[in-house]
DNA sequence: TTGAAAGCGCTAACAG
DNA sequence: CTGTTAGCGCTTTCAA
């Protein structure tokens, strides 16, 4: 028991209680517990002993000031809701348990605001690194950022200037393919589902790219539709019905993801609409999900675990010391056609 | 530009240069900075334009040393894969925003060791509160959060004993009222199809409870199926294929959750198989997800924001010196019949 | 191999 | 309303 629990009988435990409770100073105690310097068996035994037996838990606070070394590493996404945001963070986590660093995630919900005021809370904390979705911050956001002085990652996105590292794909490089690769099936009466968000930059570069590569072929998207908020899956169907019939003479729809697009190949193969003769349909992200349908839906793969695998192993280089700035790594997603996208 | 940058020209920012750029005590900087205490107008307007000129971020890791206040709270989920968690983690942070309280997620992946190593990370920045999932842990984890003292929220389940408070539902009631609602229905030869996963500790409470009030009603199950990792919807699928190729007799069929309930619909309708009629179907969980399913799945809603919301409003209302300990906050699912459970 | 002293950047408590 | 003083619990640095 701490000695001098008389003042507060419940205060968390010291690196001095441990001191007292084994007979070695704070200093050896403290070189104990974090494996630092020489310290003899002898003692190591009576410390640790000491530690476990009282359950000590470190003040990480305290550690952190007096060493100016914070081994935590800001995640920033815009959603945990979507799939992919948490298929980048397995990806960041599987590289940083091999190392000090621990991630602490933050969501912005697509809001620049509340990425500013998260960002801010977070660097406040002294992390060791930032990983953020997208190249688009507000100003202030930028400020704070450069500032920091540590490694920032911009992730999923490769279209832009980033402010330090970058790792991503082209997104409207994304769109341009598809769009290639839909032309050239032949299909000519195209059809965009998509989301209203405004904010959800890399869906709008994508429909920037797909836009731009119909344009050269000489086409234009003939109709659209967009959504916002509640189960995507029924959103898909009900956006699917709707500019359907609207637009009868649709031969293919491009949905901005997957689980829109699963929403209209149910609801097509629930009415009778032929996949992928009477209508083509595509999607975005290759999320799981897709496997269990039961028709291989066209879509193209976000690289998300490899995202976050880099962008991991990008902060924890530049933790260990290693001179580093500006890295770029820009994957290629692999579009794949599936049985919705053919003739 | 701060005035001893001879030293290390990237050095964070400190009170202290805002203090000289003002020409203000460093604890008056201090006091407008957090808004406590009276200070005139104008000096508050002088100290604010330094701290926002000079970029400076307050160092909450000194701030919290000096306070023994740090506004965090841990949250440990099992994971970020299954919706489920992403949908308490919103309830959580709904509460917390109006708070000067932040969520901090640490993810287990239903490994207890994993917990306790995240357990031992998180406490040792002494969070204000710690919300996790579940009721079982390893004898240290329960040894830290007892030792913390701090509130401790056990969410999701109500069949056990919490450390301090809880919030959750029974899934062994929920387990026995879906029964009840299968064996009313008239179905008799039930099957289970679930997961794998000994560690989790809910589904197997739902199919203890399940099959408890089976044998009540002198049934039992007639066949099952587990499964690991993968695709849910598409465990989902192959899982039901199977069960129904090797007990053609089944009338019912019984899924641990809506993912894999989900790829089992799917797979009836893809191959002609009546549902309800040739056989029933039932999830757990209620996900948005099923909303764009062609037919209502019967399932279970498991209160999964509420749950959130409560959690974190015992948490903020300790944290802002209520008394309080030990509450229980019992949420009782309402099953829903949907179109697959019924004759 | 061990220990003592001096902070890390901030805030509590008190004094003006 | 403002400033001064003394730490918070740990690690760095230096000396033994």
């Amino acid at each position: 028991m701490p000695s001098d629990d008389l003042e507060n009988p419940n205060r968390p435990l010291t690196l001095k209680d441990v001191s007292e409770a084994s007979g070695v100073s704070e200093m050896t105690v403290s070189r104990v517990l974090r494996n630092r310097g020489d310290v003899s068996e002898a003692t190591r035994e009576k410390v640790l002993e000491a530690a476990k037996s009282l359950g000590y838990v470190p003040n990480k606070i305290a550690g952190a000031l007096a060493s100016q070394r914070v081994n935590l590493v800001t995640v920033i996404i815009p959603s945990l809701k979507n799939l992919v945001f948490p298929e980048v963070l397995s990806g960041i986590s599987e590289v940083l348990d091999d190392t000090p660093l621990q991630p602490v995630v933050g969501v912005t919900n697509y809001k620049p605001e509340r990425e500013e005021k998260v960002l801010y809370e977070m660097l406040s904390w002294r992390p060791s690194g930032v990983i953020i979705a997208g190249l688009e911050h507000s100003d202030a956001s930028r400020a704070m950022l450069t500032a920091a002085g540590i490694p920032i990652v911009e992730i999923m996105d490769s279209d832009g200037e980033p402010i330090d590292a970058m790792v991503g794909i082209s997104h409207r490089r994304a769109g341009r393919e598809m769009a290639r690769a839909i032309v050239d099936a032949g299909y000519r009466k195209i059809g965009f589902l998509g989301t209203k968000m405004p904010l959800d930059h890399r869906a709008r570069k994508r429909f920037e790219g797909f836009t731009e590569a119909l344009a050269k072929a000489g086409l234009e998207i003939h109709d659209h539709e967009f959504y916002e908020g509640g189960s995507a899956l029924l959103k898909g169907r009900e956006m699917t019905e709707a500019i359907l019939k609207r637009s009868p003479d649709l031969d293919f729809l491009y949905y901005s993801n997957d689980m829109i697009a699963a929403g209209g190949l149910l609801y097509c193969r629930d009415n009778g609409i032929e996949v992928p003769g009477r209508v083509g349909l595509a999607g975005f992200n290759g999320v799981e999900l897709l496997d269990g349908l039961p028709v291989k839906l066209a879509t193209m793969d976000a690289c998300r675990a490899e995202i976050g695998r880099e962008a991991a192993k990008i902060v924890a280089a530049r933790a260990a010391g290693e001179e580093g700035g500006h890295e770029r790594v820009v994957l290629t997603p692999t579009l794949q056609l599936g049985e919705t996208l053919k003739r």
